[in-house]
DNA sequence: ATCTTTGTTCGTAATTTAACGAACAATCAT
DNA sequence: ATGATTGTTCGTTAAATTACGAACAAAGAT
């Protein structure tokens, strides 16, 4: 049981907020939304974290929908998920213009 | 000592996100974006939370720099931190355009 | 001076997040 | 068949988040 107070656009847009909000995973998306798409190995070698945490995070982005991974063995080849990312746009516009 | 890998504006996006990745925030963000300004009051009678609970999510909103609260004793009266606000549209902006 | 209204702060509990290293799985190269 | 490369999963820990009710503080009304 849920009490829907909230509107789903605000439900999915705090979603998507809540997964832009650690700078890694900024970091990510930003990459990402320049190059298209690279391999979590190339963020492994810039990052300052541990491989695992690195997962993790790229873990949280892929659940709340924003990137996608593809293998590409051995490595693994994520992209900004395009469908997800113009949604997140129009949400993000939506709510930022008065 | 900080490891900086990531820019200012990185952080600070990433700032304003983690601010906004709640639904109750970002109702709240919303309402004061559409009337500009609001009494906490009128918030706890919508949402369906505690009122030491909205209490801490207007902190945080506080915090992150996104509202502001000023005293119209016995009330409060929050509205959107413009100049911060403008600040989020910016690098929103720039963020989900490719 | 006391009561009411309004909102914050405090204390607490349950859950989630962030981080690490070790272990594991899958594929490619030798 | 063995070894190297690449990334995920597991187990664990520390810290942060979310939530509540009770207590408190400040101001206005009686």
């Amino acid at each position: 049981m849920e009490v829907t107070i909230f509107t789903d656009e605000q439900k999915q847009a705090a979603r998507f907020a809540k997964a832009m909000g650690h700078p890694v995973r900024m970091y990510v998306l930003d990459l990402l939304n320049k190059q298209s798409c690279c391999y979590s190995g190339d963020l492994s070698d810039i990052l300052p974290i541990a491989k695992s945490t690195l997962s993790q995070h790229l873990k949280e982005l892929k659940d709340a929908g924003l990137i996608q991974g593809e293998i590409e063995a051995p490595k693994v080849k994520y992209c900004i998920n395009k469908e997800n990312w113009a949604k997140a746009q129009k949400l993000f516009q939506a709510f930022l213009e008065y």
